[in-house]
Formats: structure tokens, sequence, C-alpha cells
DNA sequence: TCAAGTAAATAAAATATTTTATTTATTATT
DNA sequence: AATAATAAATAAAATATTTTATTTACTTGA
């Protein structure tokens, strides 16, 4: 799809062509610019750039946005501005949590166009959650009433481990040994990229934001589980198979708290969502009062009712929070020393917590960090929230289909 | 000097064409190649090639090495083997090191040339010192009698903080408050490139072996202090101000014992050179038996010595090397879980200890990081030994002027 | 409002690069 | 040893890209 609106027909069109083409796209995502601007950054002359640019715009994937009207100029003719085409291709983001889904139609300069989220749903490992993923799926496309040719591919941020070489995620949907990617693939025919939940995460806050000028920085996904995705000299650390970020299972605690990854202490079993549950309802077994009383629930209250019992200033929410974010700041203590890091996101849905996380945070990292990279290091709360996935899923698209696709 | 033997005489040479050489002798440096090769590598039609090569053969920095005698061929003419010259330019590298300092002379391949080892030096943020060190490394430089206009760089290594793009090391030599490379430069007259040792390694790691085929690995410089050098998707992972992999100073141990940093507990104040001998002493106090007896010796034993008696048998050593390598390992299983690293490569003056270091270090892994990315590490101790920092010196300078100069 | 100045866009000329064809060197096979 | 097969190196023709010059469009200031 994606080469046909390049220009590649029938006629055989040079790798070196294609790469210029592409790198137009790619900057003209993130910035409308003009042709001298665009010929200076790709190190190209004047003709060959209008050439190339000509060829974009009658394949389609261009738009010609008229003169470009700048109030500071010393006089002269003024150019045009020249941006991607975001009123007729789209990509389609998904992001799939435990408990809860959500889809997006991204347009080319992967901006939300439209955001549904489901949250009847429950992720599984079996042939039938499968089946009701791909069809939320396909009825969210046909609603929106886009043509198969104009999707120009599908990133999917899932949790848990996935290697996105191949597109496989091993802890949920894994069906007939075959890569999640495969069965989307069948399903949607187009590109379909795969990627672990907390790094796509992270691709969203590249692409957005502070994060674009961002050549270093960590961001953490504190929901039921914790993750980190790292931005390491301006490309996603992944690893050799795209495990790392695996920050919630760093030995922490001397707690006797057992993980789900089989052993105890790990820095998730108190500093996660789940944690903070546990924690909960130890302390009310304790005695511990809280207008959180689950007396008055049906269900096992959850972390985000915590969360907002403790903006609300539930006293014993109120600590579990800060105790959570101390320890959290004492662990990033040690990624700060290690990363020099420019930045610190912090995402998630815990982090809808906001300043009564950052404080404790912050406690935390005084202490035990080293003053030289602290100082160095801004801790900031995910303007994103829960866009970042899916941002995160259209910029992996975007990205896969102008490097390699 | 390196864009003279490139080629860029008074007429200016574009930089593309620029770019295009420097590509070639960047992939000479590390094989020798035919000019179809080069030319499939770097996208270039083989006439385009072989202008450009001709080119730098004419400027002296390639050399025609004869025709490939390959074994296995199906036939066909035998293409000429390019390669870069290493018998008229050198590279100085340097590593300075608190007691010692070493000078090498290492040849476009980054190859050693000739290695100097000056034990009877004492590295200090003085004036006296900085003339000292310069003295000593004119004479290395007169004593291999090469022309000042075939020297094309120099690398430093030191220990301490060091901000590389500016070449300031903070800790030591930082005289007149100008960075060092300045009064390096001042005395050498050519490019100079300081890089804190640990990064240094690294590189020299990267450049070599095992390493020049890992995008993902973790260097652990086990010396007399803890550092760590990480290789990120193929790129030395320094951060915002070159302070990354201050390893040490993570917050690891209930102990009291005070760091250099000012807190307590540091991984580095047990796991180290220098904590090994505050253990040693310990136990020594306590009773216990070594054939290292501090009353025959008149100096304070150091952890050289108790790593060769470790090595040796000498129990009391041997323990104190197994405790530091579980807790190295405890603590490297949380790098694992981060970084899923192909990786970590044993290196530093405690390396020496060889298998003892790695299997404890294994077993603190085992018990501690995640069966899956556990399973994607290797971990091995270092071929280069204390060759790595010269070795990544030259590759510092090799990059820096085939890149930017 | 009109020149003078500035910069973008286009056209023409000059270079550079690639494609294709040819020649040269080497190996394998008869 | 002669010939066919194979692949490198070179030459010639075809494209592509850049440089330079020219034209067009717009701003500023008298």
């Amino acid at each position: 799809m994606i080469n046909k609106l390049l220009g590649k027909g029938l006629d055989v069109e040079s790798t070196k062509k294609l790469d210029h083409k592409k790198a137009i796209v790619k900057l003209l995502i993130d910035n409308e610019n003009t042709i001298p601007e665009i010929c200076q950054h790709l190190q190209l002359s004047v003709p060959t750039g209008t050439k190339l640019i000509q060829e974009l715009l009658d394949g389609g994937i261009l738009h010609n946005l008229g003169k470009k009207d700048d109030a500071i100029t010393s006089g002269g003719r003024r150019p045009k501005l020249y941006g991607v085409n975001t009123k007729d291709y789209f990509i389609i983001g998904v992001d799939i949590q435990l408990q809860e889904i959500n889809i997006a139609i991204l347009n080319m300069k992967n901006e939300l166009v439209k955001k549904t989220r489901y949250t009847s749903y429950n992720l599984q490992n079996s042939k039938e959650c499968l089946q009701t993923t791909i069809s939320i799926i396909a009825d969210e496309i046909k609603a929106f009433d886009i043509d198969n040719n104009n999707i120009l591919g599908m990133g999917v941020g899932i949790t848990g481990r996935v290697k996105i070489a191949t597109g496989d995620s091993y802890n949920f949907l894994h069906i007939d040994n075959k890569p999640l990617s495969h069965h989307f693939k069948e399903s949607f025919d187009c590109p379909v990229y795969v990627e672990n939940d907390t790094m796509i995460m992270t691709l969203g806050e590249q692409s957005f934001g502070l994060g674009q000028q961002l050549r270093n920085f960590v961001f953490v996904n504190l929901s039921k589980g914790l993750g980190l995705g790292i931005i390491s000299e301006g490309t996603l650390h992944t690893g050799k198979s795209g495990y790392a970020g695996e920050f919630g299972h760093t030995h922490f605690f001397d707690n006797n708290r057992l993980c789900i990854c089989g052993k105890k202490g790990c820095l998730g079993t108190e500093v996660s969502g789940h944690g903070m549950e546990e924690i909960f309802y130890e302390k009310i077994q304790k005695g511990e009062q809280s207008k959180l009383n689950p007396a008055d629930f049906k269900k096992r209250i959850n972390y985000h009712q915590i969360v907002n019992a403790a903006i609300e200033g539930d006293m014993t929410c109120m600590e579990i929070i800060q105790d959570l974010g101390f320890n959290l700041g004492k662990s990033l203590a040690g990624i700060i020393n290690l990363l020099n890091p420019e930045a610190i996101i912090l995402g998630g849905t815990c982090a809808e917590a906001g300043d009564v996380l950052k404080h404790s945070i912050q406690s935390g990292l005084q202490r035990f960090a080293l003053p030289m990279p602290l100082k160095d290091c801004q801790i900031i709360i995910s303007e994103l929230g829960a866009k970042a996935s899916l941002i995160g899923a259209g910029r992996l698209v975007l990205n896969e289909i102008l490097n390699n696709g």
C-alpha cells in the first residue's frame, strides 16, 4: 500500500529514490515544511527535492497546504507549505489490556481521529478471545467506513512479553503457535505490527510534546503491573528479543510476597497497582480506616479506586501512594545513575495520582540518586495518559512502513 | 589531517562524496574488502565505488592488498582486496588510571602497535600532574618517531566523570577551568577526544571479537570501583551529559559503609576492588586466616593481591570473591531484566578472577533474573583485559573523525 | 504606490551516477 | 591444453542530480 503511494509502480524505482521519499514523508509527519527546508534537511538540491515532492503529491500521500504565512520575514517570495495527507489514509491503533481494549483511527500525522474504548473485555489466551478481539476491531473499522486500501497498517500494543520482529505475543492470544500479527494480517489484510504495551506507550511519548526533543528518557508504566520503556540515544531500546523493560521484577524488597514471576521480593509486589490493592487490604485487616470500606462494595476494591481516594485526601490511600512513590523513587534512582536520562515520564493509570505520587518519587530520588545525573533529569507526569498507547501504535506503524516496509 | 587523506583539498568536495569515502574507510577498518563487496554494502554502483576507492588510494589512506585468494569459488576473475593503510598513519591511545598510565600507538586498523605502561604514576587534579602526564605522552610519541602530520588523533580514557562533547574531565586534570582535551590539543596539535574509562573500555569490547556482532550488551568494569558501559541497539549509551553507567552507586546494601559519593549502602561499597579490601581487613580483624598476612607486608594489601590469592585457592579471599560475585549477579539480574542484553562482558582488573567470579555471578543471576531474558544473555570474561581501554581509545578517535571530523 | 531587496520556484547547463555492454582475468571441465 | 563458465574491471551510453542563471512572487521602505 505505502509503496503505491510513494510512487513505486510497475517500473522499478531505485532504493535511493524511495529512501528519499520515505525520509520526506517521515519529516512531514511531525512538521509541515517548505521545499527549501525539506531539501536542506535531507541534503538534496532544490530541483530534485521539488521533483520528489511533486511525485509524492501525484501519489496522493502529500498535500500542498498553501503559502506559508510567517509573521517574521525579511521579505521575498513566500514558500508553499507541504504536509502529509491527513484525510484519505489511516492507521488502526489497538491497545489490548487485561480488562479493556481501545481502538483508534489515526491519520498520517499520527493524530487520533477517533477512539473507542471497550471496557467489557477480558483478555485471555483462547481462540474465542482472539475471535472476539478481531470482530471488535473489524466493527470499529466498518463503523468508520474506510476502504481497506486506505489503511496503511495496524499497530497493536498488548500486555505481556512480545517479540516485535515476529509479532509474537507469548502470554496472550498465542493461538495455533502462530504470531498474533499473523492472525490479524489474515483478517485485516494490511501490515500489522505488534509490540509490548509499555514499549508502545514509550513510542507514543517520544512522538509527542516534550518527548520529541529528548534523546534519552525513561517512561514508567505504572498500572496493574510496573514496566519501563527506554529511549536510548534517540531509539527505543528493545534488547535482544524485545523483553527489555521488566523493571517490576527487579529484586527490591525483603518481603515475603510472591510475584507472578515466581520470585519473592520483586519491586512490583508493592510498587504496582496490584501491590497497592494487596497493601490496602492488609491495612484494612489491621484495622486502619478508609473512606473505601470493602463492606460497601460487591467487588474487590481495585487500584483505580485507591488512587482516586488518595487524590480526594483519604489518608490510608494517600499513605499507600506515598510509600509506593518513595520506593519507586528509590529504585528509579538506580535508573538515573545508570542511564543519565533527560527525563522520567510517569505514565500508566496510576500516574493519575499526579503530584502526590510525583513528590514522593522525588523524595526517594533525592535520597538515593547521584546529584549530578539527578540534576539532569526532569520528572514529568505524562500528558497523554491513556492515549499514549494508541499514539504509540500509530507511530510504530509509521516507523515500520517508512523504514523497512 | 583526515580530510587531507580523504582527498579534500583546496577545491570543495561535496559532503555526500566525503560521507561515502568515510563510510568506505570505516568499513575497511574492520574488514578487508573487494570493490564489489564495498559497493554492495554502501549501495553504490561499481564504477562510482571504484572511482572513490582510487581517490582514497591516491590520498594514501587505503592500500591495495593484492588479489583475494579464496579457497571456495565458483570461478571468475579474482577481485583485488583493499584495506586501510596500517603503516603510515597512527592514533595515540591514552588510558589514565589512578596509579598508572598506559600509552599506545595504534594503526588505522585499530590494532595495538606499541603499548607502554607507567606504574609510577599518581593521578591528581593538579597542574604538575597535567605537566607530567603531557611529558610522558610526548616522550612516548617521540620514542616511536612519528611525524606529527601522521597522527590522526588522540583518544583518552580517564577515570571519573567526563563529558565527551566538551572533553571535560571533572574529577581529575581539570585545570584553569578548561577541558582536558584543550590542554592536550595545545600540546599535541591533533584532534583529541576524552571519555570516561568505562565507556572507552566498552567501545574497545565493541570493536573486538564477540562484541562486534552484538547489538545489545553490557560491559562491567570491576576494578577499584564498579562501572558499567551499555551498548544499546548498537550505540554506546552515554546519557544526557555522559554520566551514564554509575552502577556502583545503586543503593543495594543495608550496611553502614560510607561511599565516596556520600551515601550509605551503595553497591560499590562491597562490590568493587575497594570493597574487597575493606572486607578483607574486617575478616582478618575477626581472626580469619589467610595466606595474605598483613604483618608480612609493608603496604596495605590491595585488591589485586586478594584476587590472586583467591585464584591460588586461599579460602578467605575466595569467600570474598564469591560473596562479591553473588551480589554482583543479584544486581546484574536487574540489568538483564531491564535491558535484555545479548551478553554481559566482565572486564576490569578484578575480572582476572575468572571462573570463580563468573560462577558466583551466575548463581546470583539464576536466582534473581527472569528466565527468558536470562536465557538470552551470555556471561563472558573479557579477552581484552587491560588492552580494552587502549583499543577503545583508538576506536573513539576513528568513530569521531569518520563521523564528524 | 513604486522601486529595491529578498527569497522561492523554475529552466538550462554542467556534473555525477548508474546501467548496460565489453573486455579481462580466473576457475572448472572436457 | 583448450574451451566454457564465471565474475571482476573497464568503457560507453543513458539517467539523475547538482550548479548556476533566470524568472516569479512577495516584503519593505521611501
